[in-house]
DNA sequence: AACACGGGGAC
DNA sequence: GTCCCAGTGTT
């Protein structure tokens, strides 16, 4: 859960989960669509799906019991270095180090590395770097208490280095440079993007949904109908490219709107 | 190496 | 608005 989403995001989802899915074997029994029940809003759903295979492969390989040993542990679905030396480091304090959001930027710091972290060659500088400055004892704790620092002092806009332990050991922070080490990212590119969503309600209170195709977002998802009209020139574009989606696409006749029928909110703003 | 994947927090 | 978040898997 707390990859690439901020730890007072997962929380109450964390609860949530681990009440309902204590172990893996529970996890394992669930039905996808159950763990997606409690994913919901968490984004990222691709991890929801590759937690319960793991859970699945915990049962099947490792009966039951989650895996002690490195290989095993970075085998599991969804699991990547840093999530298995994580994992390993803080349940059985095995001397492994950690690279994540908090410590890269702390690390990229430390050693005043000017390259771009996305490279092959920095990434290798930041793992040999963790690896090499963990302690025999107490690399668990010692691997938190680096992201702890990272998140709360080495932040990425105005570090608070006056009061970081580390201060004397930073090049970066010495020099203060902190507005150019880490690299800045290269801004990224916002495609404007315009899309109808169209809701079919049936007599009983139902409503249309369908998969996304895969190659489309939010594949494997439901979701209601939905339809890019980025390309559509007003309101008589938007309509007509709807009409077309929904026969040709989504085979639902939509139902004319013919004068005498009273226009509803959502014909009238073309949703 | 670059990209897709999601929703929200912080400023 | 803009940047970023306890990354991973695919192309």
């Amino acid at each position: 859960m707390l990859q690439q989403t901020q730890v007072a995001t997962v929380i109450p989802y964390y609860h949530r989960f681990l009440d309902r899915f204590p172990d893996p074997r529970t996890l394992a029994n669930a039905t996808e669509d159950e763990v997606f029940k409690l994913w919901a809003g968490l984004g990222y759903y691709r991890r929801a799906r590759q937690l319960h295979a793991a859970a699945k492969q915990i049962v099947a390989l490792h009966s039951g019991q989650f895996p002690r040993n490195l290989d095993a542990v970075l085998a599991l679905p969804g699991v990547g270095r840093y999530t298995a030396q994580a994992i390993l480091s803080f349940a059985h304090d095995d001397k492994l180090g950690i690279v994540e959001a908090n410590t890269q930027r702390l690390y990229a710091r430390l050693l005043y590395l000017t390259d771009p972290l996305p490279w092959s060659t920095s990434q290798k500088q930041l793992w040999d770097f963790a690896e090499r400055i963990v302690p025999r004892k107490g690399c668990g704790e010692f691997n938190q208490a680096m992201m702890e620092i990272g998140s709360q002092l080495c932040t990425p806009r105005n570090p608070n280095c006056a009061e970081c332990p580390l201060l004397p050991l930073c090049p970066t922070g010495e020099r203060q440079h902190t507005d150019r080490v880490p690299a800045p990212k290269d801004k990224k590119i916002i495609t404007p993007l315009t899309e109808a969503a169209i809701l079919v309600r049936n007599s009983s209170a139902q409503w249309l949904v369908r998969r996304c195709k895969s190659g489309e977002r939010w594949a494997g998802l439901w979701d209601f109908p939905r339809i890019d009209v980025s390309d559509c020139d007003g309101e008589l574009g938007r309509n007509d490219k709807i009409q077309r989606a929904m026969r040709d696409e989504f085979g639902v006749k939509g139902e004319r709107p013919t004068p005498s029928s009273p226009p509803s909110a959502a014909r009238r703003r073309g949703s």
